[in-house]
DNA sequence: GAGTGGTCTAGACCACGAA
DNA sequence: TCGTGGTCTAGACCACTCG
């Protein structure tokens, strides 16, 4: 992998004054839930911190010790929280440097579905926007983005390649409330990652998502893109991506080449 | 805060005497990597037990008091090592009731990948053995096994419907030293699950797997089974299953209807 | 009421990374 | 050398299940 999995570089390090950070994160604590265990109170309130980005991506989190004065808990109580918090991917935990928002780069998340044939390691395919437009979204489209009635979303079709060579295309929906920005951006300035502008023009962080794979076959204009014959087997996959605060976000229905699918499961 | 008894001079490193009670635990632990964290040789131990079937499934495990006592563990260390053994799947806690050996039936897996129409809730697919035979297995199955060269593989070919609607077929090979019994078992006495016969009749029991997912087309005997045009699109299914030891057990390859695959993903 | 796992504390010492 | 997270202890009280 090549991209995005950078470290934060010790000197990008930057930690927050305890006493400008203490009235928040009291706050965040009281705005929890008090019935539930004090672990769980602390896990959503540091998923707040995510979400209000005081923590950012790439960033350092107090330390241990901090984190306990500033919550009034044990160690071994803010530790749980934390240690659910890394194996929901979204803090990473590293020995004698600290604990560090993660960068979520899944995108890459092709790589567990589509082999692609250069030799060696995995590279970004090549991501080509083919069109951009600003309209009602289908009602599926709508409801799964939990968008107000009359809201307009930004949908954009992109097509995606190894050297060249297409083996999926995508069509992708972003309420325009929150995606404005992207309405505008020239299209020569969408690289091959979406996520990263996200993020940079409209400071939202895809945390999580969720998809769902069939098999169908191809036809018009996904035959045509992919270059297949009519009834060729293609893969299916929608994906709703969710923010920090599990609201979502956007709203993908991709189909690839079948014959270039594979995926492994562990299952226990 | 607690009333607690405070000691001036802590700093205690005591080691509980072994007790007289439980000798094969203290070797159960003694076999494990002194390098190792505490609570990870604990888990080593504690899969040892399941191996050796002294703890059996569905089960309840000795009480975490117990197991402090055994192995001279505190309980925060024993309920580390028994965390991760639930998160694996292998141990399944109760509050109020004990913690119990998994019983693992995921051959309800198939529920993932395949829908049913039969309104309402799962049901077990039929599974009917077509041909059982004695032979080498090619190369790429005896080796998955780890196989010696010239051992043989009882190999099954069976047939899974739903409303005797069939929508998968698969070929099954199992290493002879270990299922022996089963190359005797009447035909008719395989039910529509494997591995409870596994466990039953030959003691081993299936803790995990991996599967491997592509998408081809139908042709020949598979396409005969499945009542398919040749051309078809249909999953395969290639899986490798292991027991507590994670030495292989099973290699199995699957075929089924493309139209009726379906599968959900949450990525994080 | 006895026993279970669930939660929580308030420390200790360690290995490792960075300066 | 100092600060970090990793490991571990030796308890406490709780909610829950079961007989």
């Amino acid at each position: 992998m090549s991209t995005t999995t950078r470290k934060a570089s010790p000197a990008r390090r930057t930690r927050r004054t305890p006493a400008a950070d203490a009235p928040q994160t009291l706050d965040a604590l009281a705005a929890t839930d008090p019935r539930l265990p004090l672990y769980q109170r602390l896990k959503d309130a540091f998923v707040a911190q995510l979400a209000s980005r005081r923590w950012r991506p790439g960033e350092a989190i107090p330390t241990e010790a901090e984190l306990c004065r500033a919550y009034g808990a044990s160690i071994g109580t803010v530790r749980h929280a934390i240690e659910l918090l890394a194996l929901d991917g979204l803090l990473e935990k590293t020995p004698g440097r600290g604990t560090f928002v993660r960068t979520p780069s899944f995108e890459g998340s092709l790589f567990r579905f589509f082999r692609h044939r250069a030799g060696g390691e995995d590279r970004v395919p090549q991501g080509r926007i083919l069109s951009r437009a600003v309209r009602l979204p289908p009602s599926e489209v709508g409801e799964s983005l939990r968008m107000a009635p009359r809201e307009r979303a930004i949908v954009l079709e992109r097509l995606r390649s190894f050297d060249d060579v297409p083996f999926l295309c995508e069509e992708i929906w972003l309420p325009q409330s929150r995606f404005a920005a992207l309405a505008r951006l020239p299209l020569a300035e969408f690289g091959n990652l979406l996520y990263p502008q996200y993020e940079r023009h409209c400071g939202q962080t895809v945390a999580s998502a969720r998809e769902h794979l069939s098999v169908a076959q191809a036809r018009g204009v996904v035959a045509d893109r992919l270059r297949l014959a009519p009834g060729a087997p293609v893969v299916v996959i929608e994906r709703l991506a969710f923010g920090y605060d599990r609201s979502p976000l956007e709203w993908r229905r991709s189909h690839g080449i079948a014959e270039r699918f594979r995926y492994d499961v562990d299952i226990r």
